[in-house]
DNA sequence: CAAGTATATTGACCCTCGTCAATATAGACG
DNA sequence: CGTCTATATTGACGAGGGTCAATATACTTG
């Protein structure tokens, strides 16, 4: 059955190859990319780097916005500091420095 | 096709619902944890159980020491800095503190 | 509106994985 | 050794998900 915890819902997001190469891209790069550069990344089809997208950004890894007929895909605002919490909650670091 | 990328194992492990609700009662208890006692935290059966302590022990998260008949559970050394490494390394924030 | 490009959706296939019942292994204690 | 308890392994089943071909949608330009 599928889970609805956020949390496994991101971990699930970004425990794929393909997404994690999607990710990978993005963090080399300053700013946002446009979708039509992830085809190099990965030999899968547009239509299953597109599917990847939409993982990603429901999970709240990604956000994307329109400019013409492109799209351009940038970290969700806040992901690197919920990514961040998430471990410590896991091993009960609760408190921080 | 299975991937062999440690990050994407480590985060398929923790992937789950199951294993995360492992992970978290870990979490809330100080020290290492008997497996008998992760039978409470979720509704699967024991040799299910024993399965996705397998898959977190394989993937780094956790490690385990056998005392008697019981074994017991902990957060493998280094775990934390290695989730945290993964995050700061995906958003390309490489330079830390 | 028509044509072209970029991205998304649909539908189907196959393989991985979470699950359990049954069984096996390992240690403790007589 | 025999029995009991704790944990692991095996084998099988079913659901979920990654993939692609085909198609649809959206925007641009003429």
């Amino acid at each position: 059955m599928r889970s609805t915890d956020p949390d496994v819902l991101l971990l699930s997001a970004l425990a794929d190859p393909t997404r994690l190469s999607i990710v990978r891209q993005l963090g080399t790069q300053p700013g946002a990319v446009c979708a039509c550069d992830f085809t190099e990344c990965c030999a899968v089809s547009q239509p299953t780097i597109s599917h990847h997208l939409k993982v990603l950004r429901d999970a709240g890894v990604l956000s994307s916005r329109r400019d013409g007929t492109n799209i351009y895909y940038e970290f969700a605002p806040g992901f690197l500091e919920r990514f961040r919490g998430l471990g410590a909650s896991l091993t009960g670091l609760v408190q921080l420095a």
